[in-house]
DNA sequence: CTGAAAGCGCTTACAG
DNA sequence: CTGAAAGCGCTTACAG
């Protein structure tokens, strides 16, 4: 860039001080500045394509008007990359809503899990959307210990930090509650994931409170465990109609896992939803163009993005809301594994 | 957070002035400095948690270490959101090899084409990586002219403005080489987009072109015109195939224009691969998931953004690589759609 | 109503 | 080898 303007030109300019500059171009309440003045100033601004240095601004003001969303890459990689567009256009829009620019700072595997401190530590940032935290509490912990502003997308049992994450137990409860309605008595599960995450240990959750609150057993022998991908899905698919009382409807707490599962039931020649009624979790956009499209539980990828920047935003502003662990409702989006409705 | 501790607090631990507290952290080289001081120093910062501010650094150094990502997002939306993890992953990755950080900034619909201009002209990056550029070329063309580091995702025909993009051209004729080579004839194309978009003209260029080569005429009446969605392509298929002398292969230069091509030709009752061989473009995630899986065109995205902001940030360092223009070669994935290789 | 001065927290010539 | 001072480009009390 050739020279940058300053606002000492503008003031040269406009034949006032810099004072007035920053007063007029801020417009700054209560301060009384004649309309011609005001007006030179401007023109003399618009003359010079003249922008305050943000640079600037921020070491006078303190504060970036920036948020950062660190976004956790680890063995579940491409299972939450599903995710990332509509979190990332719900944090964009509340940000802008707010006046605050983005930071998209991802923690790649090969990085310490706590990478992120820099950010907030170095005033990169005002605050941290955290997406896919890990066994990296202690730095956590202390960063919120010491008020820097943080916002949980998904949860961390045992401490208070808000957060924002999807009702997955409700959700699950829901997806199985309607093949109880359907008339469905052996129903098998697929997690998602192993259950050390905690999202897979809550739609599996869900899918006990449905047994239990229509008076049916837990029975492990129908319940498998995923582990984020197709693959998984295929092979506890596979496991679970190797026995010789099938299930007769499968609720999977991941349309990723849902996808190999398919391939299983396929594959032993089995026809969705005649002999066996799917329902998946999350509606990735896979979900829809398979045939039969998936009948799945729909995460909020949106609202959860709006939700978390406009939570953290207005913790740094300092005006928290009442709660702030906000879990949020799936929707139960009915497509064709499981019949005509 | 609680006061932080700045360098005046390290130098008054440590007992040396701000300077060299400066020159010992920023590891300056050609400065000797006791190893004694050195330690004492490193020994205060770590004792008082010392994070340089940024923001103090970069009012000094005139650099942010920031580049953006502009993201436009058009009518286009869900077919772009495809790429966007993958070319995210790609410039975060490029970012942080050089030691830069990543701003991402969607304009959406509502906004004004230009409100990126704002981030290069208030400094609050060092570069622009513009990704669906559009008539905004003044607004575009002014910054550039001014010397402000730019580079395109995408072409911007009649500029030489640095740009990376997807040798589409290639990447189209190499699949229909490939119809080609498998025996078809009467081979149907339905583009991604109108031809207004670069990408879409292109492709049907590189089908042409394929054609050509092949010494077979190019046949309008083979032709359609997507809209990027499924819609578009279910219209466009049907369209198609509702001619007497139907058409043997097609060309879908989009997978979710594909999508909807192939509900046409299910609802026709013809079957793929048998009746109707059909290779996609972009390989979106569903491409794998559908039965059968989808033959496509892979475009890198991951290439795409690490090329992107590699290119970007050696503008930025007054080290810019020869060729500025950088196509990147697709590559063909074989999987159902045209039957087992 | 407007201006001179201090200060945000660093880095970097410049002296010693 | 180390320190005092200037300066990056703004905003904000404080005077007048």
């Amino acid at each position: 860039m050739p020279q940058r303007p300053t606002s000492r030109d503008v003031a040269r300019l406009a034949g006032v001080s810099r004072t007035t500059v920053s007063l007029v171009l801020n417009n700054v309440p209560d301060v009384h500045i004649s309309p011609e003045t005001r007006q030179r100033v401007q023109e003399a601004a618009r003359q010079l394509n003249y922008y305050p240095d943000a640079i600037a601004r921020r070491l006078v003001s303190g504060r970036t008007r920036t948020i950062a969303l660190v976004w956790h890459r680890g063995p579940d990689r491409t299972y939450r990359d599903a995710f990332l567009p509509g979190l990332l256009q719900g944090i964009t829009r509340a940000a802008r809503h707010y006046g605050y620019y983005v930071l998209f700072r991802p923690i790649e595997p090969d990085e310490p899990d706590d990478s992120y401190v820099e950010l907030a530590r170095g005033r990169h940032t005002d605050g941290l959307i955290l997406s896919g935290p890990r066994s990296d509490a202690s730095h956590l912990l202390q960063l919120y210990e010491d008020g820097f502003p943080i916002t949980l997308h998904g949860q961390l049992p045992g401490t208070d930090i808000p957060s924002v994450d999807v009702d997955n137990v409700r959700g699950a409860a829901e997806a199985v509650n309607y093949l109880l309605t359907l008339g469905h008595r052996r129903i098998g599960m697929i997690t998602n994931a192993p259950l050390e995450y905690t999202a897979s240990r809550q739609r599996l959750d869900g899918y006990r409170q449905a047994l239990e609150q229509a008076g049916l057993p837990y029975d492990e022998s129908l319940v498998r465990y995923g582990n984020f991908d197709e693959e998984s899905g295929q092979v506890a698919a596979d496991d679970l109609l190797a026995q010789d009382e099938r299930p007769t409807a499968l609720f999977i707490a991941s349309d990723m896992v849902a996808m190999g599962a398919l391939r299983a039931i396929r594959l032993r020649g089995l026809q969705v939803p005649d002999d066996l009624c799917v329902v998946g979790f999350d509606d990735i956009t896979a979900a829809r163009f398979i045939v039969p499209a998936l009948t799945t539980v729909r995460v909020p990828t949106f609202g959860l993005g709006w939700t978390a920047a406009e939570l953290l935003i207005r913790i740094i502003e300092h005006d928290p809301p009442q709660q702030t662990k906000i879990l949020l409702d799936t929707e139960l989006v009915i497509r064709e594994t499981c019949g005509a409705p």
